[in-house]
RNA sequence: GCCGCGGUGGCCUAGCCUGGUAGGGCGCCGGCCUGCUAAGCCGGUGGGGGUAUCCCCGCGCGGGUUCAAAUCCCGCCCGCGGCGCCA
């Protein structure tokens, strides 16, 4: 079977059509594909056949007579000018083709919620002993009962700092006004303690991964514009894909990116899946669709440290291993203390690589909301087509494009803020998850224990 | 950045000078043979379209010359070696 999305394309149009509808995306988009590819395979034969009749008369010119040579090239350079005519035609087919194709966002799982905002997005479980400030607690309520969850917490009548200040005017550890200055909005510089913190974040991560039998992998920062677009859809890249100046050359947004890209044009016996990759990398986003979202602190910025987990799987196994990388996820996250919930996004939210997605969102005391550290998705073939990466199986000698997976196992800037926020005592300490002790040990300069507010340490 | 050499199906390789349907080996898949295995023999083993037997495209990528390009010409990418520069 050939890629999922034409294979539907072609046999179940109507599949297709009800996928991207429940996305709230225009369903027209697969029937201009189903013409297009209908109209396009036409005129591949019209072209073929006039090709076949140039060949044939190419081939006897070798074997010809000098004086039927001259008549049979003359006859040649005639034909030459229809083909050329209708390749000019099949030619802009097959650009309009391949332009809709790569619109065409993945099929849309059947166990994710329908729905289109962030309201639709399902629960499906909790995990720790949330804090809540007594003002918030209706709203805890609305993140919870909803879903028919009764989660354990505990009601605190003093209202945490928020991670924004925390990080300046409580630890007065970060930055972001000078960054400002000096980079512009949603650039920070963090010191000390907060740095280790970073540090030690990702070396947890690292650590946590490679135990498990990831492979650790430092990636190129920077991709071609080919392999970046494999991984991602026109969307992301113009809200939040960077471009070097005057080079064919962008900056990653994560490291999915370039570990997606990883196999391009490759195919993968299937002995060798699934192959699982743990990246650290910067990321670099514009959020150009974020507006005034966030804009204070360290949640949402243009650059952060992150380590990924991302697997190349056998499609009958994906579905199994994206539940595994989310259980990965949680792992960490409850190694830092961080009570949680994980979400089943709903169609409307997915993004066009993602079949399905589940996000793990942290509480943030401050914020009284549930807000996302972690993203997990199985984007089935729709990467690997793109980035044209098979597995061959030997037995039946299947060749089948591969599944592709990723999930966030930490970002540094946003797990240091759900810390800032969960760890604090009422006099600005926080205190740091037993887990990141070892990756802090080392450095004589960073903080073990806790980390203290500005003057009194 | 400069000079030289190279890039051919999953891997290795012939063909390039001298343009005329891409050959061989290994591996793999299927079949025959066989008590079983091996050997041996036969077929298959890049993409696409149509499926009755077929056809088109494909020799790193993109152009050009030609009736015809792996082969000749130009540009680019990648790899190796050398020189230069550099943390």
């Amino acid at each position: 079977m050939p890629w999922s999305i034409l294979d539907l394309l072609r046999r179940d149009p109507e599949k297709l059509r009800d996928s991207v509808r429940r996305r709230g995306l225009d369903p027209g988009l697969v029937d201009r594909a189903v013409e297009l590819d209908v109209s396009w395979r036409k005129k591949l034969r019209e072209v073929e056949q006039l090709r076949h009749r140039h060949n044939v008369i190419s081939r006897s010119i070798g074997k010809a007579s000098p004086e039927e040579r001259r008549k049979l090239i003359a006859q040649a350079k005639e034909l030459l000018k229809v083909i050329e005519e209708a390749e000019r035609e099949l030619k802009t087919l097959e650009e309009e083709r391949e332009r809709l194709l790569l619109k065409l966002p993945n099929t849309v799982h059947e166990t994710v919620p329908d729905g289109l905002t962030e309201e639709d997005n399902v629960p499906v479980r909790f995990w720790g002993k949330p804090r809540v400030w007594r003002g918030h607690v209706e709203q805890f309520r609305a993140q919870t009962e909803k879903w028919g969850f009764k989660v354990e917490h505990e009601v605190i009548d003093w209202r945490p700092v928020g991670h924004a200040d925390m990080l300046e005017q409580v630890l007065g550890l970060g930055n972001t006004l000078k960054a400002g200055e000096v980079a512009g909005s949603r650039f920070y510089y963090l010191f000390d303690d907060l740095v280790w913190l970073d540090i030690a974040l990702l070396m947890y991560a690292l650590d946590h991964l490679s135990r498990k039998g990831f492979r650790v992998v430092l990636p190129p920062y920077m991709l071609r514009r080919k392999a970046i677009m494999g991984a991602l859809d026109m969307e992301t890249f113009e809200d939040a894909i960077y471009k070097v100046e005057g080079e064919d050359l962008y900056l990653i947004a994560t490291a999915e990116h370039p570990l997606a890209a990883l196999y391009m044009g490759e195919e993968i016996p299937e002995e060798e899946l699934p192959i699982m990759l743990a990246g650290i990398s910067p990321c670099f986003r514009k959020e150009a669709g974020a507006g005034n979202r966030d804009l204070k602190g360290i949640f949402r910025v243009h650059q952060f440290h992150k380590v990924e987990q991302f697997v190349y799987a056998k499609p009958e196994e994906s579905w199994e291993i994206l539940e595994k990388l989310v259980a990965n996820a949680e792992e960490l996250i409850r190694g830092l203390e961080l009570p949680y919930r994980v979400v089943n996004i709903c169609a409307g939210e997915l993004g066009a690589p993602a079949a399905k997605k589940y996000d793990i969102e942290v509480w943030m005391p401050a914020q009284g909301r549930y807000r996302e550290l972690v993203s997990a998705s199985n984007c089935t073939d729709w990467q690997s087509y793109r980035l044209r990466i098979r597995y061959v199986r030997r037995k039946g000698m299947v060749r089948d494009y591969v599944h592709t997976l990723n999930a966030t196992a930490i970002a540094s800037t946003r797990t240091i803020t759900a810390i800032l926020e969960n760890h604090q005592e009422p006099d600005g300490t926080v205190v740091i998850p037993k887990v990141l002790r070892k990756y802090l040990e080392p450095f004589e300069a960073a903080p073990k224990e806790v980390i203290r507010p500005a003057g009194k340490h």
